[in-house]
RNA sequence: GCUCCCAUCGUCUAGUGGUCAGGACAUUUGGUUUUCAACUAAAAAACAGGGGUUCAAUUCUCCUUGGGAGUACCA
């Protein structure tokens, strides 16, 4: 059967890091697996979903390059099948009406008494759990009400499905049974009866567990009586979460689901409709979530929470496609910079890690760093001038001139943010740091070396070699050891300590620009 | 409270019933360089704790601790 997964956000905004990683992985089995990708925008909540959050969940996957097969479905539209199914599901006995208080009637979802009627269910044998005496257990047929017992003794109440309490007895203090459901059960079922039973000290009942097999983490159960019936249409009307994500995956035939590991508790119940409806079980596989800098989950109020806020920062889409594929998975043997294609061909689920992951920029920059070097020089320098042309000293630039300035930045240059702090190659309007300029600057002998400097390059051919030993002339004629003036010199020119080669820099500025700017650091700075 | 999931250097991870527990980022120290970055050489750095199985446990198992999730007429 050929692989379909599927990428099911719900639009209420951005797209979180987590979200996008989870459409990575997705992505990524599909692709390796010649299957297909599709999306399904979850709109159905309203208040929430937006145009413009649709907008950006297209956008964001176009961006990242995740490109999707067939046409996208939206959750939305798919409300009248989505009843059809409850109707269904009321019609067989899996779900029943249900108000609570006085509310209008929601269907609920009855995990069965009957465990022929569905698979993956199991046995795990019969125990006992104390109860507190001074609370009336409840059964009827939407559970068991009854309460626990907390550490100092006090009731707790609590609630189950009646199908997590098969051959219960009520036992008392006297080790006397009060009451046993198989006598009671159908009455029960019907709804027709409700019991109530004093004093109980003890429920002994076959524990059964409803259970699926997860890709990654393995076999994976949960106990029906730590389950509740739950509801799937809502008194209004409108399908809950659960039933419509259910229908939605049969409806686009989705084969594997994928999804973040909080789903984990969801996909019990989900196993129970999938079956309830008479559909075939796809394969589930639950990936760890990824925690932000300081390990917890990420929420919206962490800052750059978000796919957008990355590329904010001026990240590439492959190096965050390849650290994200990173963050839970590796491949057989070292390789860590990998690039679509490469992913794609190794990806597999059983590489996947199954703890959370914590984001780690610094190595995600350091990526970037890597991407960025390989970016051919005309591309790099095509990207910079659309940066720039948003300065204000950036918005009429040589193109040439931008060609060289580029060559020169481009292997220190780690993200395209980094290209803000290039002003001074295009403004002599330079950010002083005035303790920067005091320290280097305020020397004796400065202000000698660049009138010196001036008066040098006034008559100089502007080469590398030249300019080079001229200074190198000045720095000795004035008695200070070689390469010292440098620093003082690249401060004037650029307004900076940190930089690439200061010879380069002044062949790139050119004679009138340095002249200009020593002019100034003479008359204002030493 | 109950239920479920998780646990290797600071971080992402590899790995195995017997390994000097490997790599990458970050950190520190040298080298190179006119500064920074890059490059280069090195250093420091981990199997959460306690039982059990075993000749042998980081690896299998149980318990504890810690982290996370669910316990909604949210998705």
């Amino acid at each position: 059967m050929d692989v379909r997964v599927r990428f099911a956000p719900s639009p209420t905004g951005q797209i979180h890091i987590g979200n996008i990683r989870t459409a990575i992985f997705n992505w990524l089995y599909a692709r390796h697996n010649n299957g297909k990708f599709l999306i399904r925008v979850e709109d159905t909540d309203r208040e929430r979903s937006t145009q413009e959050a649709i907008d950006i969940l297209f956008s964001e996957l176009k961006w990242i390059g995740l490109n999707y097969d067939e046409t996208p479905i939206y959750q939305s539209k798919q409300i009248e099948h989505h009843r059809e199914q409850a109707e269904k599901l009321l019609d067989n006995k899996h779900a029943y009406k249900f108000a609570k208080g006085e509310g209008d009637e929601a269907v609920l979802f009855n995990i069965p008494w009957d465990d022929n009627t569905l698979k993956n269910i199991s046995t795990s044998g019969q125990i006992e759990i104390s109860i507190h005496p001074d609370i009336p257990v409840k059964i009827c047929k939407q559970g068991l009400f009854y309460a626990s017992i907390s550490n100092k003794g006090k009731p707790i109440p609590t609630e189950a499905c009646l199908a997590g309490f098969k051959d219960l007895s009520i036992i008392d203090s006297n080790n006397q049974c009060l009451f046993q459901i198989n006598d009671e059960i159908q009455p029960i079922l019907n709804g027709e009866k409700t019991c109530e039973i004093k004093n109980g000290q003890r429920l002994r009942f076959l524990r059964r567990e409803v259970y699926f097999d997860d890709l990654i983490k393995g076999r994976l159960s949960k106990p029906l009586d730590s389950m509740k019936d739950f509801v799937i249409v809502r008194g209004n009307g409108s399908p809950v979460f659960h039933l419509a994500n259910v229908c939605d995956d049969i409806l686009q035939n989705i084969t594997h689901i994928i999804r973040g590991d909080d789903h984990i508790e969801n996909t019990y119940r989900h196993t129970l409709i999938f079956q309830a409806i008479d559909a075939e079980l796809p394969s589930f596989t639950h990936i760890p979530m990824i925690t932000n800098e300081c390990g917890k989950p990420y929420s919206k109020r962490d800052g750059d929470a978000f796919l957008s806020d990355l590329r904010d920062m001026g990240y590439l889409p492959e190096a965050i496609l390849n650290y994200l594929t990173l963050l839970g998975w590796s491949p057989d043997d070292d390789t860590e910079k990998m690039g679509q294609k490469e992913l794609i061909s190794r990806f597999t689920l059983d590489r996947v890690q199954n703890s959370p992951a914590k984001m780690d920029q610094k190595k995600l920059l350091n990526l970037n760093g890597q991407y960025m070097e390989e970016i051919p020089p005309e591309e790099f320098s095509q990207h910079v001038t659309e940066i720039i042309s948003d300065q204000s000293w950036g918005n009429s630039v040589d193109p040439d001139y931008l060609d060289d300035v580029a060559k020169l930045m481009q292997s220190r240059t780690k993200t395209y943010n980094q290209v803000q702090d290039w002003s001074y190659f295009f403004t002599d309007n330079l950010n002083f740091d005035e303790k920067i300029t005091n320290r280097h600057l305020q020397k004796p002998g400065i202000k000698e070396a660049f009138s010196l400097l001036v008066t040098s390059f006034s008559d100089l051919t502007f080469e590398l070699n030249h300019i080079e030993s001229c200074i190198l002339d000045v720095t000795e004629s004035i008695g200070v050891k070689p390469g010292k003036l440098n620093l003082p010199l690249r401060i004037a020119l650029t307004g900076t300590n940190v930089g690439a080669g200061i010879y380069e820099i002044i062949l790139i500025l050119g004679k009138d620009k340095v002249i200009r700017r020593l002019d100034y650091a003479i008359n204002n700075l030493t």
